[in-house]
DNA sequence: TGTGAATGTAAGCACCGATTACACGGATTG
DNA sequence: CAATCCGTGTAATCGGTGCTTACATTCACA
């Protein structure tokens, strides 16, 4: 079952003379993208510390150096995608200017297209059941940014007159609700006609997100 | 093969005493109900196969007995979980006859209730996670029957003149996504100033399904 | 250059899911 | 009534897991 390839090899190295240094290079980095591959492969239950170990080439003991439990690399790797989910929707909204409610489509369509297009990765940074419920972290500052984002694009499309009267908080609640319920469903299973990505899921995506828009903007 | 009754059996233990009946009187329902209540405690996670043994005053092992695996237990969990939402949502709608759109809030609201009020019962019938991929189940079957309700409301207040031009299939997937991303939103801890249950929850609820419902009622 | 701190190793604990061999006892049947 | 069979529970055990502790090695800095 576990096909060992014990000539790996391939580990990035930085001394060439040391044949196997003992200090790893970088093993906090190595385990988090160690985790991320569990992740991607068979989702967040799919994690052991020990099999990130055994990717990283190092002992089961070893992480323990790094991350004090699991719960903690957990949060590590969730910190990581939420830092790209964040990355790539400010991108995508960069890169498209427009009239704010435009602004505000493409925002929801760049939410639904990373959640489709990285399921896992999107599943550990949407539930909290996986970390201390203590610290608020990276995770919910990044989720913060992003929020406040799409509040401020749609009091832009408001003050445009692109919306009808209505409260503000609960339009953006509401869009919330809509892309995250979508791109959850989707990750569990509720569309079984489609997989989790695919032209048919990301068509019915844009689909839906047209209707709400239509619902909240203001009509002739 | 089976049973070499080899010797002259002389049974090793003599039945001294029966203070209680070897075999339980039902043991099945008796585990599903303990992993419910495990599941309401902890979520989905905290169930072990052990701990409802252990609840059930039986041995670790007899569990299998009944059920071949823990995702077979959970699957039974989820499906008795799955009945009661059903349930309670069919009796909702059956009590609030009215216009059709008056009826499809009722279903939307009787949802969301529920899914708040009962949040880890709603969390393992939500994610398809813990069962084989295989088997459609009776969950899919009450959740199909669910989605068909959803389908004949609507379409009825389509005839009633009371949605605007839209094609319904749409319609249905973007209130599930609305209804189903607001309880998981709830449930996976992205609504901090409340709690996953209580007024502000429940008035919130209520007001981005009105607002969703506005959105694709027809307009004077 | 020597030394302490950082980092990885090895061994082991408790718990878990799951399997297997066996013990019990109620229901069936002659 | 009595023998038996099989459903049901027990006990022991296996491999895997998170996590801790004691120890070994190497790096970085005085």
């Amino acid at each position: 079952m576990r096909s060992a390839a014990k000539s790996s090899a391939a580990k990035p190295r930085r001394r060439a003379t040391a044949p196997k240094p003992y200090h790893h290079g970088d093993l906090r980095r190595v385990l988090i993208d160690a985790a991320l591959q569990l992740v991607g492969e068979g989702g967040a239950e799919a994690v052991s510390v020990r099999e990130a170990a055994r990717r990283a080439g190092v002992s089961p003991g070893a992480p323990f150096r790094h991350f004090p439990s699991r719960d903690a690399l957990m949060q590590a790797v969730a910190e990581e995608a939420q830092r790209r989910f964040r990355a790539e929707i400010e991108a995508a909204l960069a890169a498209a200017p427009g009239d704010p409610l435009g602004r505000f489509r493409c925002l929801g369509l760049a939410y639904l297209r990373w959640a489709m297009r990285n399921p896992t990765h999107f599943e550990i940074i949407s539930s909290r059941r996986f970390f201390d419920h203590d610290r608020a972290d990276a995770i919910s500052r990044d989720n913060a940014e992003l929020i406040e984002l799409t509040e401020r694009t749609l009091a832009e499309a408001f003050a445009a007159g692109q919306l009808r009267p209505a409260d503000l908080k609960q339009v953006q609640i509401a869009g919330r609700a809509l892309v995250y319920g979508f791109a959850r469903m989707n990750i569990d299973g509720h569309f079984p006609r489609w997989g989790v990505a695919g032209p048919e899921a990301e068509r019915t995506a844009e689909a839906i997100l047209d209707l709400f828009i239509e619902g909240i903007a203001s009509r002739p």
